[in-house]
DNA sequence: CCATTAAAATAGCGATCCCTATTAAATTGT
DNA sequence: ACAATTTAATAGGGATCGCTATTTTAATGG
């Protein structure tokens, strides 16, 4: 029997390369080495199977990410390496590029309007944490009192889904750094 | 016969919305209302449609926003106002959501590379006709000569397609306006 | 009016989609 | 060691994938 995390990890990479719609059941059962039953008893279907894949990698980064925002830092400074940390993601050597869920399952097929649901779900609550995070820094005096922070919140996410697209194009980890950079020059106060 | 131009038209509006994975054939000759040989003896096959059906819709979409770029506006406004006429285009009632190309074909699988590589020329000529823009700002003085026009272009494009994503996802206009409005605080010399 | 050409519809190719009933193998309990 | 239970592999169901050979219909020309 196949070990349910290492199967998670596999899917999870699959996924991440070539989408919901673009990854066969054929092709995760022959990537885990596991037949076909071994699959669905395992795992339900493949709209389940994904949403344990992406569960599962998210639990494995958002620790790490949450550390980041939830630090003692300055809210500048920890959404700095927030987003550098995202960047360093979307271009791991010997990983696929891009983000597993920034820029997935946008342009779907009817049948899969629930699979993009869940994706669709699960960006705006990263960009709800932002949100939480600016909020927190208004509260605390970091921030002006009038703060747009919900339109701040999504344009970092906004950056966030165009550094995936452009990784998944083949931009470098400089690349992407450089238009953070730019992007945090459009944080309240700056320059 | 089905008059070509309508029948790209009708393409183009399936491949929007559920883009090129998740468009069958069947899909495309039932909303076409033909029958299979005659989508593949006018058309070619599936990836040609796809090919046809984007170059007529850049060449519907781009005259127009080539005209706003290369008019004679100044830099910052001219650019103000395509990403404006490109959040209408990710929020027009009655159409998909987001943009045909710039969240396309992201994530694929392997036999869909070729296709991936052509949106992923089409985003990247879109920035490049960005900084050219940039370029021509710098020689004619309207930005300063160590302006990084390729970061300054990439960065509007991770907007461009971050409104995209968030357009799928259901963002109104007003939203990615905002969005454009924080983008644009990053300009040069802004602020 | 018939013969010839051109167009469109039918039918179906082999392959693959997601998923499962059934059979075979391995493990466990006694 | 044998029976009972669990696990894995085979085989395949029903549907759909992109695509095309063949037939039927329609339009054209003499």
């Amino acid at each position: 029997m196949l070990d349910r995390d290492v199967g998670l990890d596999i899917a999870a990479r699959l996924f991440w390369e070539r989408g919901y719609e673009g990854t066969s059941t054929a092709d995760l059962t022959k990537a885990m080495g596991i037949n076909p039953p071994t699959l669905y008893s395992t795992f339900g279907s493949k709209e389940e199977l994904y949403r344990q894949a992406l569960d599962f990698s998210i639990a494995r980064e958002n620790s790490r990410r949450s550390d980041i925002l939830q630090s003692g830092l300055p809210v500048y400074e920890a959404l700095s390496r927030y987003l550098y940390d995202i960047a360093d993601g979307d271009t791991q050597p010997g990983k696929p590029p891009g983000c597993m869920v920034s820029t997935a399952v946008l342009q779907h097929a009817e049948e899969n309007a629930s699979v993009a649901r869940m994706t669709a779900a699960l960006r705006e609550a990263s960009m709800q944490t932002l949100k939480a995070r600016f909020d927190r820094a208004v509260e605390e005096g970091e921030l002006p009192a009038q703060t747009d922070t919900d339109t701040l919140a999504r344009f970092y996410g906004a950056i966030i889904q165009g550094m995936s697209a452009q990784a998944c194009d083949g931009a470098c980890n400089a690349l992407l750094k450089r238009l953070i950079d730019l992007a945090l020059t459009a944080w309240p106060g700056k320059r």
